[in-house]
DNA sequence: TGACTGAAGAATTTATTGATCATTCAGTGA
DNA sequence: TCACTGAATGATCAATAAATTCTTCAGTCA
């Protein structure tokens, strides 16, 4: 039984996490992570290209969950629009608790959008798995109207909710008012699916 | 033809607004402002509280050409779909402007959302105003459903369109892509009023 | 009396320096 | 050869000092 790259790998991604949910990513040094694997700094740089991959790889562990969670809620045998409104309260929810009791998961995510945009891009696509599978089934059972393209209808319900995506927008409302909020919103949005959607007239005068 | 306190006071917000948007308001200081003005720094202070609100002043001023069009959308008498639509990519495209060639105007934004948190509170109220009309004609001519509360109907189509309304979200979007997002979660939105809106049925599982 | 000044103090910014840190890589030892 | 070290390097950060700027207010002038 010989320790392969992939548990190298693994062990140094733990120990990192560790001190990062402790400590913080910006107060967390590679030598820090390096001395709780019993290795020098220099060797991380085998298995990570950088510290902001480290961080990479750690919101990707810890986004599983929530994947999954959106797998359950999307495959359940709910209505559609239930399914569609929980999967955003879930998400939301998860994201609130994480600004009121664990800071430190957000400041991942804050230097993960500075530095890796892309990686935000890959989360909303991702979850827009789910959203697509959920308005497939909706169409197919008669709950939405039928749509040209539910993978575009994907995206503009995630642009018509980013405001409870992104806790820099909603740090300043209380939970229950999130709340308050996105049950409105998503109101609107499933009376707009269930109903059918005409493409705007472009026609600014 | 003496001068009264109020023309003083327009001296110096259009000195003021002079040098921000040409400077910005952080390189912006009070004893230039006043230099231009032909008075001492401390004068100042009789007519502004602080340099924050002369920020104030200055986007109550610049908003004005706003709200201006915006009641002049609300107004006309075309479909109130259109309106609304009309309303909100003019917000929109005037942030745009803004942000892409006088980040100057923008950087007054920031500050006044950083140190004055209720004005923009008041902005969103200012729009409502007009959103509010727009959908009670709508629901006067029977082009939407009839609602409870129009005032909470436009708060959560602020809250869908809030994407479209912070330039920090959106600088990485091109205007082409801005606007095929605003077009597409719009159109979900009036349809949504067109049909009529269900309160959601709580019940997360 | 009321508009204003200018000096003084408090608060904030900027500049500078030293320390820490991320990252690289020539070299070691098994 | 392969896993790793540790010193070197440049970048970033923290601390401090210096300078600027905001704000106040006693006092001037008309």
């Amino acid at each position: 039984m010989t320790t392969t790259k992939t548990d190298t790998r693994e062990r140094i991604l733990e120990a990192a996490m560790h001190r990062i949910m402790h400590y913080g990513y910006g107060k967390t040094t590679m030598s820090e992570i390096a001395r709780d694997c019993g290795m020098s700094a220099g060797n991380i740089y085998r298995f990570f290209a950088s510290k902001i991959d480290i961080a990479e790889a750690m919101a990707r562990t810890l986004n599983q969950a929530i994947y999954q969670e959106y797998a359950r809620i999307a495959r359940s045998d709910r209505p559609a629009s239930a399914r569609l409104y929980s999967l955003f309260r879930y998400g939301m929810e998860t994201t609130f608790e994480k600004l009121d009791k664990d800071a430190k998961v957000l400041e991942v995510a804050e230097v993960l959008s500075e530095e890796r945009p892309i990686f935000a891009n890959e989360e909303l696509a991702q979850e827009r798995i789910h959203l697509v599978k959920i308005l497939e089934d909706g169409v197919a059972r008669g709950e939405f109207a039928p749509m040209n393209d539910t993978n575009y209808t994907a995206e503009m319900l995630q642009s018509a909710t980013m405001k409870f995506r992104y806790p820099q927008l909603f740090s300043r409302l209380t939970l229950e008012k999130l709340r308050r909020e996105l049950d409105g919103t998503v109101a609107i949005l499933l009376a707009g699916l269930k109903c059918g959607i005409e493409p705007i007239a472009v026609n600014t005068e």
